[in-house]
DNA sequence: TCCTCCCGCCATATT
DNA sequence: AATATGGCGGGAGGA
């Protein structure tokens, strides 16, 4: 079934716009089928490593400055080191003006940390493809191609692909192959994420941390465990909470794969961490309160620490991108004892409503307007999260959604109200947790008060 | 020091 | 078995 042998078509790419020449002296292999002289093509690269010359910019320099408009501090972070000043430390290495150290160590120009970043990464790969690419070219990715070209391993196109496909700007097509759908149905998805967000309660679940955090900060110490469980079942209440990607409407995955079992965390993660945004009234997303609520999802019972830090590392890698793609930005909440790192939502404002909401503006491509509403699409693609070898639709996850779609009715409403008015619809749902509605009470009024002081650092 | 997060080993999933 | 994917977390660069 996996017509993987489509060589057939070309990249799009690299022609449409000024976009990367990549004539450098160096690399520059803008080749159609990259066949690396040294490496066999189609084995796993693993460790193409560095190219003669370390000239990590200079062949992107006017991929620099694509990258410089849509992120001014991109450039600024550029400017702040020389680009040109290729040695930084290296004391011995008496004075590398002349160009080849030659020798053994020519190690001098190493790319520095900050040129290897994720977010770079993913600003170059995005500058390969239009927003709005033409539906009706082919707008193929190939995995091995873009990895070579950037000059990374393999694995990091996976971290940027990866979030990219769970937010539809990208579909799996057959083995290292994706197809570029830019930011077409891009609100269409960020509607679907925000639904599902709402359904989820996760503005309640952010609420409910905080609170936690607030009264431990003063002495009534000893109230998580009570809280935790009250998220916890909140969630799922007995089975596993919403483990699914999200799938769009028109855009189904093709070529299947993409639906099988394995599909885990960055993917689900990245939808997560963007419902947070799209649900949040102040839409800042501490990566903590990220974090936790992600962790509280599934593995019931984890107090571990290790997973809370391995977490949190999966959230930069996200926001990684995210930022690239200017959805969100960092920021810094004060909060009470101290301040934390945490995203702001920069992206579109998106409508509330899963159905009834077209496009903000009709889009040339007909890209089937299955207007639908999220849980359906949930439902579809409910996938449990440990790898079940057998079952990637978990029977009891069914249950999760009948109870979503009587959440449902909740979601037509409050187009902005700064507060969830969940106090009164959501009371049904929540029925056997009654004191938590006071509880919620209460932390919205924090919410107000901690969001009046937020903008003042 | 703490915040970020690169790097790539190696378990899993696909072919 | 060979490859393709992608969890995961040690540990190092940077502020």
């Amino acid at each position: 079934m996996e017509n993987e042998k489509e060589n057939l078509f070309f990249e799009p790419h690299k022609r449409g716009l000024m976009k990367t020449p990549l004539k450098e002296s160096t690399a520059a292999n803008t080749v159609l089928t990259e066949i690396q002289p040294d490496f066999g093509p189609l084995t796993t690269p693993t460790k193409p490593k560095e190219i003669s010359q370390g000239e990590p910019w200079t062949p992107t320099a006017n991929l620099k400055m694509l990258i410089s408009a849509v992120s001014p501090e991109i450039r600024n972070r550029d400017q702040k080191r020389g680009l040109f000043d290729s040695r930084n430390g290296l004391p011995e290495t008496k004075d590398c003006l002349h160009e080849h150290l030659s020798g053994d160590e020519y190690e001098k120009s190493q790319p520095s940390r900050k040129e290897k970043s994720l977010g770079l990464l993913c600003h170059k790969f995005l500058a390969r493809y239009p927003n709005y690419p033409n539906p009706a070219v082919n707008n193929d990715i190939c995995l091995d191609e873009v990895a070579e070209e950037l000059n990374v391993e393999r694995r990091r196109i996976y971290d940027i692909v990866n979030v990219l496909e769970s937010l539809h700007m990208v579909s799996r097509l057959a083995k290292n192959r994706y197809t570029w759908h830019g930011r077409h149905n891009l609100n269409k998805t960020l509607g679907t994420l925000k639904s599902v967000g709402e359904e989820n309660k996760y503005a309640e679940q952010i609420m409910m941390i905080k609170k936690k955090e607030y009264e431990q900060e003063f002495d009534f110490s000893k109230t998580y465990s009570i809280e935790d469980h009250i998220i916890k079942s909140n969630t799922g209440q007995n089975g596993h909470p919403d483990m699914c990607f999200v799938e769009l409407p028109g855009v189904e995955f093709r070529a299947a794969s993409v639906n099988s079992r394995k599909d885990k965390s960055l993917r689900v993660m990245s939808q997560k961490f963007v419902m947070l945004f799209l649900v949040s009234t102040p839409q800042i997303v501490s990566l903590e309160i990220a974090a936790k609520i992600l962790i509280g999802e599934d593995h019931v019972e984890d107090l571990d620490r290790s997973k809370f830090k391995t977490k949190i590392r999966r959230l930069y890698d996200i926001a990684n991108v995210l930022s690239s793609l200017n959805l969100i930005k960092k920021v810094h909440v004060t909060e009470e004892r101290g301040r934390k790192p945490a995203f702001k939502w920069t992206g579109p404002e998106i409508s509330p409503s899963p159905s009834g909401r077209g496009p903000v503006f009709p889009l040339p491509c007909s890209d089937l307007e299955a207007k639908r509403p999220s849980k359906d699409n949930c439902a579809k693609n409910l996938f449990s999260t440990r790898g079940k070898p057998n079952f990637t639709r978990h029977p009891s996850l069914i249950k999760l959604v009948k109870s979503i779609e009587s959440d449902r009715r909740k979601i037509n409403s409050a187009p902005s109200s700064p507060i969830k008015t969940n106090k009164a619809e959501s009371s049904q749902d929540l029925a056997p947790f009654p004191s938590k509605m006071a509880q919620l009470a209460a932390i919205c009024k924090m919410q107000l008060e901690e969001q009046s002081s937020e903008p003042r650092k």
